[in-house]
DNA sequence: GGTTTTAAGTTGCAACTGGAAACTTAAATA
DNA sequence: TATTTAAGTTTCCAGTTGCAACTTAAAACC
């Protein structure tokens, strides 16, 4: 039993997707490479929402079967979910989000709040509150070692180098 | 000339792909409708670093001509970029950031560091800098209204009339 | 104990999407 | 006028997705 999906892997091995960006020291393509998949960031907003069993992600999302089971083994090899046999019932299995995968939340927050802002028009519910005193979160957003609020002229790329050497410049070019 | 564009959209229409979750009023489906497609971030990463003709993004990316092509469209189609002739070369097309584009900043830089994190595991170079003082931006994070900064195991889904009837209620249900 | 049900996953197949390379169009330049 | 450049399109093939039916193993039922 089980060689189908060790045969996609092998599928997947011998002409490897290439990566988004293998040269560049950059974080995005490396998270791309775990999350850019169709699906990834639909289960992974079902993982946060509490769902756990597969049957119930097939049901929350309406994805096809074989395309869930490779994406939730995908996203337990890049270590954002753990697969866990249930004690009671040992034919389910648990898949729960890793500390890894809880800290995707601000990208995924960011994502939807920007869906909300630009597609959706209105607030959408529900809405992602603090349970200590109720009131909604605030927008995320890019901000300053001290606190200040950033918009993208505000910002500029520095060599680490550069960084180390003069921590703060007289002059910094902008990105935008 | 330029009938194919239209045939590829007929043929999108036909049997157009079923969005994400069309049911969920929820932003993130809607933004992965938009930026969910495998090249759609590393195209507006180059976009934020200033790459703005077809042939630069081809160069800075290493994507085949017809998926450039096409992503360059659905991004100015969904308002993300904006296509425009150079005024003193009219071969030349310029594709820019819109506010809309330049709003999902936040989400890539999220998404940038949690890679940097869990993937790099060394701070990227260049590092992302606040042009006033040179210093690097703080990770993006999730804050409450206060700007107290929430944790997964802080929050909770509340309904938008429940929030409007009862800002500050006594016990809230945690999300995780 | 044997049958049925449930949970998770696999297979085969048809349709669709992605990528490489050659081709087209139109504008600028020599 | 001929050539080059920028952007985009077409062709073709390989890879991926989705559906429906099938498999496996454990639990529940009778």
């Amino acid at each position: 039993m089980g060689y189908a999906q060790d045969d996609m892997e092998k599928a997947n091995a011998s002409h490897m997707r290439e990566p988004l960006c293998d040269i560049a020291q950059c974080g995005l393509p490396l998270a791309l490479e775990a999350m850019g998949e169709r699906w990834s960031f639909m289960i992974l907003r079902a993982a946060f929402n509490g769902v756990r069993h597969f049957e119930d992600f097939l049901e929350a999302l309406g994805i096809a079967r074989n395309i869930l089971s490779n994406r939730l083994s995908r996203l337990v090899e890049a270590g954002i979910l753990k697969r866990e046999h249930c004690a009671n019932d040992r034919r389910r299995i648990e898949y729960r989000l890793t500390p890894k995968g809880l800290d995707l939340l601000p990208a995924m927050l960011a994502l939807r709040q920007w869906g909300e802002k630009w597609e959706l028009g209105v607030p959408a519910n529900p809405v992602m509150c603090d349970s200590r005193d109720g009131q909604p979160i605030a927008t995320i957003s890019i901000v300053a070692h001290d606190g200040r609020v950033l918009t993208p002229a505000d910002l500029t790329w520095r060599e680490l180098s550069e960084l180390q050497a003069d921590p703060a410049p007289a002059a910094l070019r902008k990105v935008l």
